[in-house]
DNA sequence: AATTAATCGTTGCATAGTCAACTAATTTAG
DNA sequence: CTAAATTAGTTGACTATGCAACGATTAATT
């Protein structure tokens, strides 16, 4: 009968799948129960422009391992909440350089505190081996795509 | 300066984001390479019922770990492909029972096929033990968050 | 038995993600 | 140096997700 249990319940999918959703779900109810209106996915951005700041759209494509159309339309949401600025870039016009405004810079220590927080809720209970064995893993699987879907 | 690390590149959240991503992409393409109309998601319903026919949306909405409205637009899609067929519950009137179609029955094996092969090519070069650490700490993170999700 | 609760499914609204087509700018080849 | 190829960003079309509100039905209270 159970042929189905790999297909299903084991299968990486699945497991991925559902812990995405849930850790979107969670961190999205603690920005908005702390007042901030950021989603998880415009985080996901910004999180890069404050490890550095003024960077091209492109480039934060391809650190969120999202699509560049994705990227542009996280950056309206961001900006018409003064949350970044495009600046074009004087020295190649193609191109925008994304910048963090005041207010973003002002709201950082607060946001990295409830997804520490989050982070936290997720490893109750888990020793920081088993952790550092399962990111090993999800690296591992997920190069292994990444070859398959750039390559071909 | 690395504070970032560990709310970027080693977060839980940005790991199964990816990969969950990397994986959709990947078997869509397998799917619509060999010529099925079929989704990843419509797929991680079908599934179910390929394990157990006659199921109501609330109960695939249970096992799929979706929003019954998502579940809604899912057997929509599948429905108009004439993949599902769904069936008025005589017992319970506000209940539809979901049920497989010739169609759908015909194609498992080769659909099957494919999620087999794509979930070879996830695990490449990696143990069966290391995968199965792996599944164990992702279900345990998904229940620490099930939990807080449900409870609060 | 009648009112109140809870449950099943649908719909509207909002946010995301991808692909493909497109414009504008830059780089590479011939 | 011009023509072709590449790159950056935007937009439109399509799919998927979740939340909240709703109607219909069933279950629980009193």
């Amino acid at each position: 009968m159970e042929n189905y249990h790999r297909l299903i319940d084991a299968s990486i999918g699945y497991l991925v799948g559902r812990t995405s959703r849930a850790i979107v779900k969670r961190l999205s109810k603690k920005f908005s129960d702390a007042g901030f209106e950021v989603s998880y996915e415009q985080w996901s951005v910004l999180i890069h422009l404050y490890r550095q700041d003024g960077l091209t759209q492109q480039e934060i494509s391809r650190l969120a391992v999202k699509d560049k159309a994705a990227v542009t339309r996280l950056l309206n949401a961001l900006e018409k909440k003064n949350i970044v600025l495009r600046v074009p870039d004087r020295a190649d016009k193609r191109s925008n350089l994304v910048y963090l405004t005041h207010k973003a810079k002002e709201f950082r220590p607060e946001l990295s505190a409830l997804v520490e927080e989050m982070l936290c809720e997720a490893e109750a209970g888990i020793s920081p081996e088993e952790m550092e064995q399962c990111r090993s893993t999800l690296n591992r699987i997920f190069d292994n795509f990444d070859a398959l879907n750039t390559a071909k």
